[in-house]
DNA sequence: GGATTGGTCAACCATTTGGTTGAATATGCG
DNA sequence: CGCATATTCAACCAAATGGTTGACCAATCC
């Protein structure tokens, strides 16, 4: 499912998908020009862009022959929520960022 | 080397990791301490401590035979800035944490 | 000193990950 | 139609991941 923290995270973890992400902020690509600039190859970059799309970071959009990928932001609000949550337990409401946590914790299956 | 976001991103993707992290946000604590609520062994829970160390997410500090663990939240800042480099979102504001509890999760029982 | 507790190390294993290549499946173009 | 373009699929591979167990070191207690 997309948002899930495992995913979202996992497809943060690796360079190659960090600068898909970067370039699709700039504008909404096709899969060709994606990988244009990567050393690996097309199939290679394709799967990346699955993991992204599973991660719901971003979302594909298949015009004609071309397939159109598209940051979406969302997911990556969710992370960047629960990151904050730490760095910034001083302030207050320590109570609110732990009860999200209890939410979130005793997942470890995630039928 | 500490905050590379590889390392922490990667650090994040494993859910055990992340639940060692919100028990490190109650308080510091012993290595054993910490593998206790998980139905895993000990060397898991030690692996998983110093993947976390690596990514610079906590601080081990040993004191007599006693291994202390403690919360570093400067390695999620770090990544927090990097979305936020690209992202749209502000810089934490608790409105949009609460708006996430609310909305973006299922409200359980208990909590 | 000897047993016990806290934690890591080392070897091992199954599964996942990130890449390759070559064939296959659309879709668009002349 | 026949061919080029865009993208995925499938099989395969090496390396990394997440776990196990048993041996091992270091500190503490009696």
């Amino acid at each position: 499912m997309p948002n899930d923290l495992d995913t979202v995270f996992a497809a943060l973890a690796d360079p190659t998908r960090r600068a898909i992400l970067a370039m699709l902020l700039e504008d909404d690509m096709a899969v060709t020009d994606v990988a244009e600039p990567f050393e690996m190859s097309l199939a290679a970059i394709s799967k990346h862009l699955v993991i992204l799309t599973k991660a719901g970071l971003i979302s594909q959009e298949k015009r004609g022959r071309v397939k159109w990928c598209k940051l979406e932001p969302d997911a990556l609000r969710t992370a960047s929520v629960w990151m904050q949550g730490f760095g910034q337990f001083e302030p207050v409401n320590l109570d609110a960022f732990e009860r999200f946590l209890e939410i979130e914790l005793p997942t470890p299956d995630e039928a």
